[in-house]
DNA sequence: CATGCTTCGAGTGTATACATAAAAACGGGC
DNA sequence: GCCCGTTTTTATGTATACACTCGAAGCATG
């Protein structure tokens, strides 16, 4: 694996993961120490975050964590919709729709669940599994290209909002409900489900975050 | 203005206008030698047009310039649908919706034009007045921030079909379809005349594109 | 004491040299 | 004559040295 590519999934994970908070600046030679490459790799790297949108380019201080507005919060959901409305629909009318029956089980179960908050990592994969299965039908490389930029804001945002064992099983529920609509192959209903599973995510999100006061230096 | 930046746009345009058709491999010293700059800046273009999706690297042989199959044409065309209905909705909903009217004039006024393939170049810069009143009205950076990515491909794929006056006399239409739309702030309509829009915009490239018979050499 | 200028420094932007790996070409063996 | 291994070449990947710009701090002056 290349050192670029070693640099950028630390950088982008340590972001996604809060362990850089927002406002932090990216010193090309400060990285580059720390991580034990030469500047060329981390400024390949940085490049790539910037374009991702997890970092700003600065005039001369060089490039900084980007900052995650509550505000910016609803333009983000917006697109999500519309974008994963799509995919359902795609997948919903693809013919490996039959097949997402399996997973909406899985997804029944995990709502049933009693010990909901212990299996969360478990979950989470299951989430993935659903979406890389949802992308797959569709079918649409533009759209699940699009849509895995997005994900990465999301998974950052995720950490804002403290997870709690209701909201883990009313998002299972959410996703079973995906899940069948696509298995009875009604895109319709699908992109409704998508729809409704993302506004009860966001209002979540919006509730259970800690209002980040700005800080007035 | 910096190097990899001249760099960029000079092969992002190159590529846009066909100068530079698909399957060409962008050597880095080749470019640096034929650019006058040092192989440090073309490697970060390079890097930028991978991530535009313009360009793929592939591994040993450097990047090429990517392919524009017909096939994935359809899937182009509705991520685009999505993101400029959204658009325009949005754009509909905003307090400055009312502006539009005047764009809406300008467009009869051009479909109206008698000498429509003269003014191919002023059409554009027109229709890109639009798009970008649009992006400001709807207000959501993402959405904005998504079709300036997707936009770049479909000048590249414009260049596929021939223009024809009665094409562009009936895109003018089309785009004061929603102009209109938008100035009378009715989403529904707007997003209704922008998928109408795209269906003819990509029927006629379908119809109009001389077909690129794959080469087997 | 405030404001403006100057100078210093830290950081990025660029060029180039070196390492490395993959692809093509060449030669030897079958 | 064909195929496989080796070599050579050519490309990228990485490291580092140098130049230049922007910011901040310090000093001088009004």
């Amino acid at each position: 694996m290349r050192a670029s590519d070693k640099v950028y999934d630390t950088l982008r994970t340590e972001i996604v993961e809060w362990q850089l908070v927002p406002g932090t600046v990216l010193a090309e030679v400060e990285q580059s120490e720390r991580l034990g490459v030469s500047r060329t790799p981390v400024r390949e790297a940085l490049a790539r975050l910037v374009a991702d949108g997890l970092a700003v380019a600065q005039r001369g201080r060089g490039v900084v964590v980007s900052e995650v507005g509550k505000d910016h919060l609803e333009d983000l959901f917006v697109l999500r919709r519309v974008l994963e409305c799509e995919n359902a629909r795609l997948a919903a009318d693809s013919a490996h729709a039959g097949e997402f029956a399996e997973l909406a089980q899985a997804f029944d179960r995990a709502a049933a669940q009693e010990s909901m908050p212990d299996a969360a990592s478990g979950y989470y994969q299951l989430v993935a599994r659903l979406d890389e299965s949802i992308d797959q039908a569709a079918g649409n490389s533009y759209l699940s290209a699009a849509l895995r930029n997005l994900r990465v804001h999301l998974q950052r945002v995720r950490r804002l909002a403290q997870d709690n064992p209701q909201r883990l099983r009313a998002s299972a529920r959410e996703h079973a409900s995906i899940a069948w609509a696509i298995a009875q192959k009604n895109p319709d209903l699908a992109a409704a489900a998508t729809t409704v599973h993302l506004h009860q995510s966001l209002t979540h999100i919006k509730n259970y975050t800690p209002t980040t006061e700005r800080q007035h230096p």
